[in-house]
DNA sequence: AACAAAATCAACCGCTGTGCG
DNA sequence: CCGCACAGCGGTTGATTTTGT
């Protein structure tokens, strides 16, 4: 429940909906010119009838540079269906995996999918050519795996990929930098971990090709390694802070 | 060509986590 | 410690577009 604040108070009543273009210029322009420093008063300085929570979603998803549009690639797909094995619905956390992608894209993308595979009672590989092995998620605990999932979606994982950095970069080269990327450029996939012996740790057991469930046991049986979805591996900044004056976000003014 | 159904996607809603006074 | 304000997240809705009949 969005609290009221004082700032709240309006004169006009909220627009919503569509944004139209003459609002997303004046989002941008203000976000150009004075960096994003409180959601909930930027919309009425920047000339704007939105809540800061709308401002703030469609900056995120849509106006941000570095956003891709259209169609996922294969090697897109594969990656969120690698990470919806291990995060489950964590859609943040999923996009922070792909450049350019934002949750909700990732989302909506997900759940279309699923639409498909359920009325076809076919694995997701339908729709995009993924190879799937078939056997790997009989009996997983729903939590991880995904409470929609029919548990046909088996993906014998090799995770050293699903850890190697370039996940963060993994689209083509002519696509913008994804800002996290583009800010932090060391950023390790050791920071992934609340400790790099963890991850140590984790990488030696994960050389060899295994599946899921095999994951999902070992995490149960072996206190010592931190579960990926534990709230530590998920700190890893997903966006980048933005400075007043915008210069983190590449505008280069 | 017209209509219906299905698919897609942008946006909203409500909740939780966090920081601060 | 508590309460408030805010950011962020995931689920859901609804409008629009596409596809099928």
């Amino acid at each position: 429940m969005e609290k009221a604040s004082p700032h709240a108070e309006r004169k006009m009543p909220l627009r919503k909906g569509a944004w139209s273009p003459e609002e997303d210029q004046k989002l941008t322009d203000y976000i150009k010119r004075f960096g994003i420093w409180n959601w909930s008063q930027m919309p009425e300085p920047a000339g704007l009838a939105r809540s800061g929570k709308s401002c703030r979603l469609r900056w995120l998803n849509y106006l941000r540079p570095g956003i891709k549009r259209g169609n996922f690639s294969k090697e897109e797909e594969e990656t969120i269906l690698k990470w919806h094995q291990v995060l489950g619905n964590r859609w943040s956390a999923i996009a922070s995996k792909l450049a350019g992608r934002t949750d909700n894209e990732i989302k909506n993308h997900w759940h279309t999918r699923l639409k498909k595979c359920f009325k076809n009672n076919l694995a997701p590989t339908t729709v995009s050519d993924i190879d799937v092995d078939q056997n790997g998620l009989s009996g997983i605990d729903p939590k991880v795996s995904d409470d929609h999932l029919d548990g046909s979606l088996g993906i014998p994982i090799s995770v050293p990929h699903l850890f190697m950095a370039d996940d963060l970069s993994s689209s083509s080269s002519t696509d913008p930098p994804h800002p996290a990327v583009e800010k932090d450029g060391n950023q390790s996939t050791e920071e992934n971990f609340g400790s790099s012996n963890a991850f140590e740790e984790l990488q030696s057991l994960w050389e060899q090709p295994f599946s899921l469930e095999e994951y999902l046991c070992m995490v149960e049986t072996e206190p010592g390694i931190m579960a990926p979805t534990s709230a530590v591996w998920l700190q890893e900044p997903i966006y980048p802070s933005i400075s007043y004056d915008g210069t983190a976000m590449g505008f280069g003014i």
